[in-house]
RNA sequence: GCCCCCCUCGUCUAACGGUUAGGACACCAGACUUUCAAUCUGACAACAAGAGUUCGACUCUCUUGGGGGGUACCA
């Protein structure tokens, strides 16, 4: 993007140092990844580094579950990371819940420089005050106990209650220059003071996340909008902890747009659309998903949307990407991965599809190494003929079992008996008796191709579609399928003549 | 209520202040073909509205409208 004069967004630092830091909840979501997606071409663009921690403060809903799924999704996709869980790294360790000592000399600092304070209110107290006072009731905490006396605090501490800790929000505009979207200034007194350690000593996001971010000098913190309004808290507790020499820097903000679902919601984690191991399931490629989770909401060229990592590691800046939230488009999705499926090796495209062709019970074993001979000759055939035909890897066995199959008579499925027509007997006739003819040394596409249409359309009369339909549908069971003639070829004589009876048999 | 963000075809996006507003997905039509894909052709389709600045505004400013988020002892 070209700088024009208004433009405020700040130049990146020299060494960037990005971090993905999701919280173990739930399985993982396609905004997430994308998150993580533009942190690491970040970190790669730049040289940079890239760090995976996990903040894991919420015991009520982080799993142990989820913390696996969420390293299972960046190897998936393979997102690497430089410091971090599982690799290790100067500033460890890399799960918040391992760095609770670490919260609390935090938080001890940041009481005794004044610059958090006890606060004994209850929500329901603080709430009492605002509606007392006619203030709104979503209007938030009123800084009651910011000026508490030690008689006061002596009191509550009689009464056999525990403080939370709360920063001091100054009294002051807060600003920023947002790498994506410019610009951005909260007004003062619109962030009260908040809550940083809970009365029983746990230390929460709003403390935990600045902290870690500091101490691992992260200079660029790329999130999700979400976080966009809790920046103003973020920036005063980094002026704290600068002022106490334990971060060095303010960080650069940029928050990315929302990943939208239908309609005009945010793309929820009950949304299907969501879920990345679905997507997983059924059939999308890393490559394929990464490129169309690029796209929302950033473009490599005017005229291009498919493209490798490297090249959108070659030429990403966060400063590019829109402000817009974006909606999720499986449609679109799918095309993009149908095209990075079709720019796989066919032994890469083969080696991908057998979890998938083994799942669905079309072949023996769940990697090539491991598939029989037949299995092996019969897929490398295959290959060029699927490959084109897919657009999801969970798409392959539907296309080729037919040709894995060794079944005399495959049951249609009910679009394509939908096609059969009262000419079928006699068109599985003609065509029975014209490849019985054929000899087995002449079973060969094309000569299959040229026996087939003599006896079926220059002598049978038939229309091609009448003519080719039905055998289709022996064949395949499918209305749609690999080309017919290859088909028989890959299957052979006897099992190609046995399908042609076995339909007629069943009509 | 208050605070903050966002606004180009249905969707994702491109457009040094000067273009017939470009591309992609989807959709429609056609070519090719044994079906379906793939491929190729073509069609449809957008600057939220209004002021202002300017010779000239999708682009800069303001207002209005619409949408979203926050206002937690979640992240």
């Amino acid at each position: 993007m070209t700088e024009n004069a208004t433009d405020s967004r700040p130049e990146l630092p020299k060494d960037v140092r990005v971090r993905f830091c999701p919280s173990p909840t739930g399985t993982p979501h396609v905004g997430m990844v994308r998150t993580a997606l533009f942190n690491w071409a970040e970190a790669r663009h730049t040289h940079g580094t890239f760090v995976f921690r996990i903040e894991d403060t919420d015991n009520e809903r982080d799993s142990e579950e989820s913390y696996n799924q969420i390293i299972d999704a960046l190897n998936w996709l393979h997102l690497d990371w430089d410091e971090g869980i599982n690799v290790g790294g100067p500033d460890g360790p890399y799960r918040q819940s391992e760095r609770g000592d670490i919260y609390r000399d935090v938080a001890a600092k940041l009481l005794d420089a004044g610059y958090a304070y006890e606060s004994y209110s209850t929500a329901e107290e603080i709430q009492a005050r605002n509606v007392a006072a006619g203030r709104p009731k979503a209007f938030g905490y009123d800084g009651y106990d910011r000026n508490l006396t030690e008689e006061q605090k002596a009191a509550f501490k009689a009464e056999g209650r525990k403080p939370a800790l709360r920063i001091k929000m100054p009294d002051e505009d807060i600003a920023f220059d947002d790498l994506i979207r410019g610009h951005i200034e909260f007004k003062a007194g619109s962030v009260p003071d908040y809550v940083i350690v809970r009365p029983n000593g746990d230390p929460l996001y709003t403390l935990t996340n600045p902290v870690d971010d500091a101490m691992m000098r992260i200079n660029v913190v790329l999130r999700g909008e979400d976080l966009l309004s809790s920046t103003p808290r973020q920036i005063v507790l980094y002026r704290y902890l600068i002022k106490l020499g334990i971060a060095k820097e303010m960080p650069l903000f940029g928050h990315m747009p929302y990943v939208m679902g239908k309609g005009k919601k945010k793309l929820s984690k009950r949304d299907p659309e969501s879920n990345l191991f679905l997507h997983r399931e059924n059939g999308f490629i890393p490559e394929g998903l990464l490129n169309y989770l690029a796209l929302l909401g950033w473009s490599i060229a005017p005229d291009r949307d498919v493209f490798s990592m490297d090249e959108m590691v070659e030429k990403f800046d966060i400063r590019d990407v829109k402000a817009n939230p974006a909606h999720f488009d499986i449609d679109k999705a799918i095309s993009i991965n149908a095209e990075h499926i079709r720019m796989l090796e066919p032994q890469d495209f083969l080696n991908r599809s057998v979890p998938y062709l083994h799942r669905d019970g079309v072949v023996s074993a769940d990697s090539w190494d491991k598939l029989t001979d037949r299995e092996r000759t019969i897929l490398t055939v295959a290959a060029p003929l699927v490959q084109p035909r897919v657009r999801l890897l969970g798409e392959v066995a539907g296309m080729a079992g037919s040709l894995l199959s060794e079944d005399e008579y495959i049951e249609p499925e009910d679009d394509a008996r939908k096609t059969l027509k009262d000419s079928v007997p006699e068109v599985l006739d003609k065509a029975i008796s014209a490849l019985d003819a054929v000899d087995e040394s002449d079973w060969k596409t094309d000569n299959l191709h040229e026996t087939l249409n003599k006896a079926l359309v220059e002598d049978g009369g038939f229309k091609p579609r009448l003519a080719f339909g039905p055998v289709r549908v022996a064949m395949s069971g499918r209305r749609v399928s690999p080309p017919l003639f290859e088909s028989m070829e890959i299957v052979g004589k006897p099992l190609t003549l046995a399908r042609l009876k076995g339909l007629k048999q069943h009509l």
